[in-house]
DNA sequence: GATGAATGAGGCTTCATTCAT
DNA sequence: CATGAATGAAGCCTCATTCAT
């Protein structure tokens, strides 16, 4: 293979990633400003100005693109994670700050919580290797601040790190859901509460496994 | 059965209202037997041996229909909240009561958990009044036990009995979904666990209250 | 049930019956003027004035209206031997029909041979039951003329008379494909000749069973 | 291999003939392993790894490619007809021989026969010269058995030794094509007899032209 | 009230072919 | 010559909803 080739084919490969990511992007936009049910293949090709068949050669089909969407949440979330343990070199400081990136996250993207929720519920639908591998990274990094905290004698020896970490993730992701969808209601129930409501989770939550 | 319920139920005792809850049975058995996505007008339709028209003359629309059987599968939990309250007179332990009852019902009937599932994601669709009535019934019947337990100095005096009545709904959505689809990840990450995982959560957010 | 429902449902059941049977006219149309491979749910139902939901409320899937559509072509063809056989009382000759009907009959109605040839050489299509009938019942008349011959010993007795009718079938066939595809080709190696080829071939399998 | 093929093979053997015959090779490992309906232009691009654009360098059209194809298939048909002639010197065992050959190499090469069938059922497209070449080759050589059986005085004086190439082809490409699409028929209405059904069509044909 | 045939927009996907590089 | 990304028409099918009877 000449030289030329070789340096051709990378920089097909570059603007390739490119196109990939900016039907992801169009996506992506779809997604965040009607909804997860209007994300349709026709949809990202409009948005994208593509061809319908064009988007089939950067992902093989629908599923393929929710997933990659998806993919790309979780990595967001991973970063979010990241940030929020630096912000405070104390193990419950850094769960705090866990569970209130994830509402940041999701709020500030608040479809993005669809596209979570979609491999969450669409039981159907296997998870790709990659998917599972990004979704197994974010559990590995709270498990680690969990089994340091428990180190540092701050939560109860009983504690399953790996258990809690994923009640974090299960418990948190239902109370956005709530905050999300139910919107109305909370402000109903709670009048002028409004954001304690979370950290009031997050505060039982923490006292449920402090020593 | 409380007051309301049978009251309501007087006032539907008519025979359209008998019909409206044929094919209301019909909906549910489809949902119970394939699955929500499987929902369709002609399906519910062909189960209530009725003509596609007809299911229109009574339910404006899809979205109703749906609406309905939320209502119905909120009815349901209620009772179950009732019995697991009757359980015992502990006002913790029904409140761990509570939290199992609604895992059980979710588990017993698998695919209600997307009529749930379905509000709580779909913010677009307004509640009707009496889904709201039925959501405030059992988020009063909940914190009534709270105030309870609060009153015998079981729980901590700060907690506001509103918001973790709510806390405890979204919580155990979150987790009811997370061991629905994710039964696979969650057995291979928490090997030979299995249902205590659900009982971790529940001591967890039961330690986080008491006082 | 009322008898005005009954009769209105009979009512309704014909003129089913006789939109299915337009829709099949309008397919028919479509692969007689075009060829099988322009058979397109979206043509019929534009030849038909209908709308394309409407195709399906009368067939499946395009795979029945084409079985459908064959099984029209297999019950003309039974008619066309029955005629055929019904010219007259000598076997042997009633054979020599069976075999010009066949022929007539494709060259009539041209591109119907690639109904038949459709089941033929789609091996994955399942012939429905009735389609089977249809086909089972041309073999068995075909059979009866044979064990008639048979019978006043005007055949081979060691001729199987089921074989005989497959293998009457099956060159019939490729006959009439050869003529109707590579008709320029055989009017080139056989100046002249025209029709002569066909009943050339008629005569060389009647005398391959003659006694 | 007789000399008009070793001189076109001379003529043929330029870079750009390797190549095209190349693109050919992977076209019919396609064919044979997945069926014709799976021959699409990438795949064969895929197979042969070149650009799509290429395989439009060396065919004109999908279609041009499957002529092709089919040009090949009858090439080895030749080559088998020649061998099954050579296994005896007796003129009508050379001509069961050449319909046995035809039998074992479509059931050899079970695709193949599609191949045959397409150019046999699609009338709009025109064989190429080559095409008809190769076919006229064929006729030819089954014509050349039929006047050597015929001065032996082995069949009857009246066959037209051309029309009954044809015959051949024709019923030969029928029985075959029943065969392969109509096994379970075939094996339901004459149990037991299996291979015996082709043979059984070999001599009722022989005996059509035997004097 | 009840019916259910009809609608048709919309969804997903494939693939022969073109054309700028 | 070679490339392969892009095209977009066309195919199949579903289903919420309407409306004439």
């Amino acid at each position: 293979m000449s030289e030329s080739t070789i340096s051709r084919r990378a920089r097909n490969d570059s603007a390739k990633d490119l196109r990939r990511q900016h039907i992801l992007d169009c996506a992506e936009k779809i997604v965040l400003h009607k909804g997860l049910s209007q994300l349709s293949i026709t949809a990202v090709a409009k948005e994208a100005k593509l061809a319908i068949g064009t988007i089939y050669l950067y992902f093989e089909n629908k599923e393929e693109l929710i997933a990659q969407l998806t993919l790309k949440s979780r990595e967001i979330l991973l970063q979010k994670f990241r940030e929020g343990i630096a912000l405070s070199p104390h193990p419950l400081e850094q769960i705090r700050n866990i569970l209130v990136a994830s509402q940041n996250f999701y709020q500030e993207n608040k479809f993005y919580h669809e596209l979570v929720s979609f491999f969450e519920i669409n039981a159907g639908l296997a998870e790709t290797p990659e998917l599972k591998e990004a979704g197994l990274a974010i559990t590995h990094l709270v498990v680690s601040v969990l089994e340091n905290a428990k180190k540092q004698g701050l939560i109860r020896p009983e504690t399953d790190e790996k258990a809690f970490a994923l009640i974090m993730w299960a418990t948190s992701v239902g109370m956005i859901q709530l905050l999300d969808v139910k919107e109305a209601m909370v402000r109903e129930l709670l009048p002028g509460k409004g954001q304690d409501f979370y950290n009031h989770y997050v505060d039982i939550l923490l006292r449920g496994i402090m020593s």
